[in-house]
RNA sequence: GCGCCCGUAGCUCAGCUGGAUAGAGCGCUGCCCUCCGGAGGCAGAGGUCAGAGGUUCGAAUCCUCUCGGGCGUGCCA
């Protein structure tokens, strides 16, 4: 629609030029057009005359009347009017809108799907938990925001894959492994003193549990052999618990990859040569360092101690030159903001290689309160002490859990409310809109047992839709693409969210303003058209979140 | 100290990349079912967009400073 009013303009815009009411004869590449807060304004305002108003040298006023002099023969507008210090503002003509309606019943699933990403190839990396431990809330944020903002890509016609690095090669695994064989030796009653940094928590000792009925004791195995042995099992199960719980949560990768298979396979060392070769790197104080600084970072950093072991930093970048290696255009990282100061030196390596910053794009998620009834609170019964992601799914379900992950813009903190969670009343949005659903679902069930077919495409006279709110939902429903490549640009899933509100909102008042089954036959038919496209809107919409969208509740 | 994020209604937050009279939910006040699901709707009250400068036709939005809050600043992961 916005798109079909811009290219109108332009043509405008040349007659201007040629019958000589404009001067300039520039077009600009890029015509701004809003939708108003005010609807006095139109469906549509440009700023178009007064942005022009420098090089035209005319007042916008000008500039604007002559536009609209050409504009008002367009078919596609109702009325084009002059507002303020030169605004123009366009009002469609009402076919032009229920058109949408018609292409919601054709496209049907596919509506609202586009192609502005031009296949261009997009890694989506979240979650990457390290594997030593259950999911928590926290980890549940990051995962919904990654594979929400990986969805509405798809949507817009980028080419995403979903990956988790899993970071199996750390210390962090060395010290699970150590802790499972604490947790082992206690079990077969050994007195035994454990270490200040293992992991305390109460699934250490399931895992030991684990082991010894799986493995036995594990008795002649030398001390770093039994670590060793200890850790792999552990990673081994925890990392099934994560995937077993994130499939709860609806998610999958498309990848998973193994920060140990980097150094498996020397791409370590073959990374870091390169960096070396480009002259990026540098020995001092019998450590190899980065130089990060040259590119916006405040110090240098160390990619080999001076013990000669790794750091975390060296295989992370080794990870991400690989990424841009299997050829993605961009690579998007979700990050808990309390890495936040990571991102100067990754994009430093980056630029020292020659790719434009931009192409990495670092999410940050933050914190998520946890609230019960509006307190507080956050031991978890599993963990001993913090919430796992798998008890607030059991607890509240995946929908709720979903849609409260994206009800916020991903760097704000979030409130999250188990019990407004798992409320069925207008105070829970996510049973909110899932119930605007459910609503249409269920006049299409009273329209059947009354003999009413539903309209296919096409079948429904929509000059029938005479009222200001029927008008208003399906301009709602026009715009439901420009909303999807908003949120896809600009990484910010819970634009989705914001919009699902206001349909469902637009169309409950107008539920219960109006009825759609009324003696009327066809009236009735372009009402049923009507609230139907807003059903499959609503069910496009949840389902780019991973909500479904129920015939009833 | 330096760096990053944030400050919008009593509370929790939007604000479409600079537009016209700043919005929503919760809470508060008062209403609406002989009517397709009241799991809903309507109306009202509520604001110095933290503060001060600047940029311009125009600023919650961009720049600088101040105040106030969060986080980071390892040869940790």
């Amino acid at each position: 629609m916005k798109e079909q009013l811009r290219e109108a303009i332009k043509v405008a815009l040349q007659q201007c030029y040629n019958n000589g009411r404009l001067g300039s004869g520039q077009i600009p590449d890029e015509i701004q057009l809003e939708v108003p807060k005010n609807p006095d304004h139109g469906d549509f305002a440009s700023n178009l005359a007064m942005t022009m108003a420098k090089a035209e040298r005319k007042a916008p006023r000008q500039i604007a009347e002559a536009l609209v002099e050409v504009l008002q023969k367009n078919p596609l507008c109702e009325r084009v009017e002059i507002a303020g210090p030169g605004f123009i503002n366009f009002r469609l003509a009402p076919s032009c809108w229920y058109g949408v309606l018609d292409q919601v019943m054709s496209e049907g699933e596919q509506y609202g799907r586009s192609d502005v990403g031009k296949g261009t190839k997009i890694q989506v990396e979240f979650v990457s938990a390290n594997p030593t431990g259950p999911l928590h809330i926290g980890h549940g944020r990051g995962a919904v925001v990654g594979d929400a903002v990986a969805a509405v890509l798809q949507a817009a016609g980028y080419d995403v894959q979903r990956e988790y690095y899993v970071n199996d090669a750390g210390n962090q695994v060395k010290t699970l492994g150590l802790s499972i064989l604490m947790r082992l030796r206690e079990l077969q009653g050994e007195s035994i003193e454990f270490p200040e940094d293992g992991y305390q928590a109460e699934y250490v000792k399931e895992l030991a549990a684990k082991l010894q009925s799986e493995k036995g004791e594990l008795k002649e195995l030398e001390e770093d052999e039994a670590i060793e042995a200890c850790a792999r099992f552990g990673v081994e199960k925890v990392l099934e618990w994560i995937g077993r719980d994130l499939k709860a949560f609806g998610i999958e990768f498309d990848n998973w990859y193994s920060e140990k298979s980097l150094y498996d396979r020397n791409m370590v060392d073959n990374e870091l040569a390169k960096l070396k070769e480009k002259g990026l790197s540098f020995e001092q104080d019998e450590a190899l360092w980065l130089r990060t600084t040259e590119y916006g970072d405040d110090k240098d950093r160390v990619l080999i101690k001076s013990d000669g072991s790794y750091t975390y930093f060296a295989s992370d970048v080794a990870y991400h030159m690989e990424k841009f290696e299997r050829g993605f255009d961009r690579v998007i990282d979700v990050w808990g903001a309390d890495h936040h100061g990571y991102i100067p030196r990754m994009k430093a390596m980056l630029a020292g290689l020659g790719h434009p910053p931009e192409d990495l794009e670092v999410l940050l998620i933050q914190m998520v309160n946890l609230l019960r009834d509006g307190q507080p609170f956050t031991m978890g019964k599993r963990s001993g002490n913090f919430i796992t992601l798998r008890e607030v799914i059991d607890e509240v379900g995946s929908d709720a859990a979903r849609f409260f992950f994206l009800i916020r813009r991903c760097d704000s903190q979030l409130d999250f409310d188990l019990e407004l969670a798992k409320q069925q009343n207008s105070d829970n949005p996510v049973y909110y809109v899932q119930y605007a659903h459910a609503r249409v679902c269920s006049i299409n069930r009273n329209a059947a047992e009354a003999g009413i077919a539903l309209p296919k495409q096409g079948e429904a006279d929509l000059s029938k839709l005479e009222l200001p709110e029927e008008m208003a939902l399906a301009q709602k429903l026009a715009r439901f693409q420009e909303m999807i490549v908003g949120a896809a640009q600009n990484y910010e899933p819970h634009r989705v969210v914001f919009y699902l509100q206001e349909l469902a909102a637009q169309f409950h008042s107008y539920y219960n303003r109006q009825k759609v089954l009324v003696e009327d036959a066809a009236v009735t038919q372009a009402r049923l058209y009507l609230v139907n496209s807003v059903r499959i809107v609503l069910a496009n919409a949840l389902h780019l979140l991973g909500v479904s969208a129920p015939e009833q509740m």
